[in-house]
DNA sequence: GTTAGCACTCATCCGCTTTGAGTGCTAATG
DNA sequence: CATTAGCACTCAAAGCGGATGAGTGCTAAC
């Protein structure tokens, strides 16, 4: 069962060869390049069990071997070697993501375009999740007579907005301004779920049946904080899938898009992979996302040094050079965790 | 020159049957389908005349004709009849626009989605101009000792976040808050460009010199509102480009995905088509827009019952439902022009 | 001015063969 | 017993050639 020493290698040069030719791999080319001389007949025995054992296939008779999923799942598990990046690479990724005049969603979009720009494949990146976001300030802004926006800054610095719609008469300006003192003041650093849970607690608290004021910051800041936004992705360099020949079948890129556009498959590919650290490699329909059969996704968890706030990747054909992906993904969340923390000092 | 009744209505048909089967359109089909009689010669004579006109083409010597984008231009300019939206059009666009609880951009991806549902192409949307728009509210919020976010809130209710980093020590809170204060008093209902002006004056006027606080809120506001924030538009349903034969060349394809990711040829078209009002439609490769080759724009602007915000629209290929795109892009672009005032009572 | 007739063009389709890369199997070899 | 040479076999891809048919331009007759 287990793979001997020769049997692993005539492996990895089937994968790095179709990495990067993107063809199939016949028995010849691999005798040829092989260090240890051997025949093509002896490297057709190896490749047929291989092929038993579900490592590699064929698309055709007549065709050279190509690896399956589980090819390239064993592949990145056991015998990836990634590369340090070069001073170069590094000072490039650093460069652009360093306009420090960007507000977080822009820095984030800015992350994913080095992501794509770097790996050539797509870039994404998780945004931080509302409510395990932390309370930084919240204000009302009047729109209409019935109709407020209500503008939330987390710890980190992104902002979310929310129309809050009056089904009997709103807060006017000098109540909204104490609400949001009252909030500001006593929620800072909480995270929405621990706010959730207080404003739970305090409205069933006696008192403040009788405390108007109060009341009114609770019921704004309820509405605020009771419904889940929804998570959300960026995704940038989606283009770029067009230029491999993995995607020519008009089908397959259908697909790949549609995926895109709905975004939802993504969120939760993501999100599977924030609860883990260190980088994570997803292989096309293996993990049971059909639609992103033929693609890889390598992902890193960000932090702010202490939290977990997202995660970022790269989308790519499963055909796609792992050694050097990685350590972009890898560079780029550590970095980025290290500019979110020196953010909040 | 002048094309006469017959003419007229053998290019009408051919542009009409090639926009609804995709195929070049032969002498034989325009004969048989015609209401008065004349045999296929007598419709190749003319067919002749309208190409050596500029106004058809023949893909190859043997094929039937297609309109070139002269072609198309002629038609949408003087032969184009919009149908009326049936009710239930009407109703479906109303019902999908009518979720209150959406801030503004959330609103206008909403409507780029109905565009692009309602038309089975793409639609577009350009966010209100930073520059246009009004002043309502502006807070800051600390976020570290050398940098605060400015979040600025439109008269429509669009919101934009900035951050400011100081060069030297940034005011305290207090200050801050004071700051903010005094400029939602005196700039209420400015549009950015008169504030800038305003600015400019005060920070000349002596006595301004001498005024810590007014000099603080002075500086604040003019590092959020001097730097032009660049315009932004949503595309929504980009792959039900992919449906179209016309865009199965791979190459056509990337053109035309690149331009979508790229966005700036759309925002300049679509900032054109502003300052026109009603609808306007710009056809493929002629508005010497390379990158939109083979496709064409329906656009209308929306407004707040005054002021022109942006304007949305539908690209499809240059092949395209003319007289089913137009009501709805049209009457979407009334609609939430009449929203958009409400919004504001 | 209109039309019928005819020669001509050219993309598309279908069937055919050739080519070559690559395989699996078997028997010989060290 | 693992390795290898040899050979028959498979099959996708490419090239070829003829048939098909949609459509054209031109000319001569109505």
């Amino acid at each position: 069962m287990g793979l001997n020493e020769r049997s692993l290698s005539i492996l990895e040069a089937i994968i790095e060869g179709h990495i990067s030719s993107g063809e199939p791999i016949g028995s010849r080319t691999i005798a040829k390049c092989h260090k240890e001389k051997m025949s093509p007949a002896t490297v057709r025995n190896v490749m047929a069990d291989l092929e038993e054992q579900g490592y590699v296939t064929s698309p055709h008779t007549s065709a050279g071997r190509i690896p399956t999923d589980k090819g390239y799942r064993f592949y990145v598990d056991t015998m990836l070697q990634v590369r340090d990046l070069s001073p170069l690479q590094r000072r490039n990724i650093e460069s652009h993501c360093n306009d420090v005049d960007l507000h977080v969603e822009a820095f984030l979009r800015r992350v994913g375009n080095v992501l794509s720009d770097m790996s050539c494949y797509t870039g994404v990146v998780l945004i931080p999740r509302f409510s395990a976001s932390r309370f930084r300030h919240i204000e009302f802004v009047p729109l209409a007579h019935d109709r407020l926006l209500a503008i939330f800054v987390s710890e980190t610095g992104t902002v979310q907005n929310k129309i809050i719609r009056a089904t009997v008469g709103l807060p006017d300006a000098d109540e909204l301004q104490q609400a949001a003192n009252y909030l500001n003041q006593s929620l800072h650093g909480m995270t929405i779920r621990q706010i959730r849970n207080i404003i739970a607690q305090k409205k069933r608290e006696e008192r403040v049946q009788y405390d108007r004021l109060l009341q009114q910051a609770l019921d704004l800041s309820e509405m605020v904080f009771s419904s889940e936004t929804e998570a959300d992705v960026i995704i940038e360099g989606a283009t770029n899938m067009l230029d491999y020949p993995d995607f020519a079948d008009p089908v397959a890129m259908k697909r790949l898009f549609r995926a895109f556009e709905q975004k939802k498959l993504l969120i939760e590919l993501l999100d599977m992979s924030q609860a883990e650290s260190g980088v994570q490699i997803y292989i096309g329909g293996q993990t049971h996302f059909q639609d992103f059969q033929g693609c890889s996704l390598i992902t890193a968890r960000y932090t702010n040094g202490e939290e977990t706030l997202g995660s970022i990747g790269v989308i790519g054909p499963s055909r796609m050079f792992y050694s050097q992906v990685v350590p972009v993904v890898d560079y780029t969340a550590r970095l980025i965790s290290r500019m979110l923390r020196h953010e909040l000092e």
